[in-house]
DNA sequence: ATCCCGAGGG
DNA sequence: CCCTCTGGAT
């Protein structure tokens, strides 16, 4: 994609959707990082549905301690890779009750060392909580960069920085939601809806079965 | 490179 | 049945 189809791309995006935002559930940023850290290969609605009772029971970090690994495993039991999940969930709610005042800290370094938090979440906590303009490549940003040559690359980081050079800086903010919204219910992994797709115009996907 | 790991869709 | 889901740690 040039420039200009770039912006084209987004523009269309943003008329399409102007105000994205995390199909997450979370009240606070505490619930955001432990609802960010469950989605883990795992879809929002799955994480949402056991997110709900779990934060209820522990919307803070040192009330979600208290519940130990087993109370925690018992509420996200529905969702993937949930013993990981509920391990770190506990350390790191007891590395933010220790080291951190309780508080979601809003340093990059400082997320990065909680355990369950890589380059990816710290990048959503940082964007949606703090309004930073950073890009996390998921699973849905990766394959739609790469489909449609937006940011081509082998690996998360490579496309990460890509898009921090392309990604034109008035969509920059919300660039996260709208890929990852196009991912999901257009571009999508399996059968892309690319007679549907509203940007297939600057797109530089040529799908096999001619669906157009 | 491999493991973790349940639910939903096709 | 197989694939995918807002990855991270070893």
């Amino acid at each position: 994609m040039t420039p200009a189809h770039i912006e084209s791309f987004f523009a269309t995006l943003k008329a399409a959707n102007p105000q994205p935002e995390t199909e997450l559930e979370f009240t606070n940023v505490f619930e955001l990082l432990a609802a960010v850290l469950l989605s883990a290969q795992a879809t929002d609605v799955s994480v949402n549905k056991a997110s709900r009772a779990l934060f209820a029971a522990a919307p803070t970090p040192a009330k979600m301690l208290a519940l130990e690994v087993e109370g925690v495993e018992r509420h996200i039991k529905t969702i993937g890779l949930y013993r990981t999940k509920a391990r770190h969930l506990i350390e790191t709610c007891r590395i933010l009750v220790e080291q951190h005042g309780g508080q979601v800290p809003a340093q990059r370094e400082a997320l990065e060392a909680l355990p369950g938090v890589g380059r990816k979440t710290a990048n959503v906590v940082l964007n949606v909580a703090f309004g930073e303009p950073t890009m996390a490549v998921d699973t849905h940003i990766f394959r739609v960069s790469n489909r449609t040559g937006l940011a081509p690359g082998k690996n998360p980081l490579e496309v990460e920085q890509k898009l921090l050079r392309r990604v034109p800086e008035a969509y920059r903010v919300d660039a996260h939601h709208w890929l990852i919204l196009h991912g999901r219910y257009v571009c999508q992994a399996r059968l892309p809806r690319c007679a549907a797709c509203q940007v297939r115009a600057w797109c530089d996907f040529e799908p096999k079965s001619a669906a157009v």
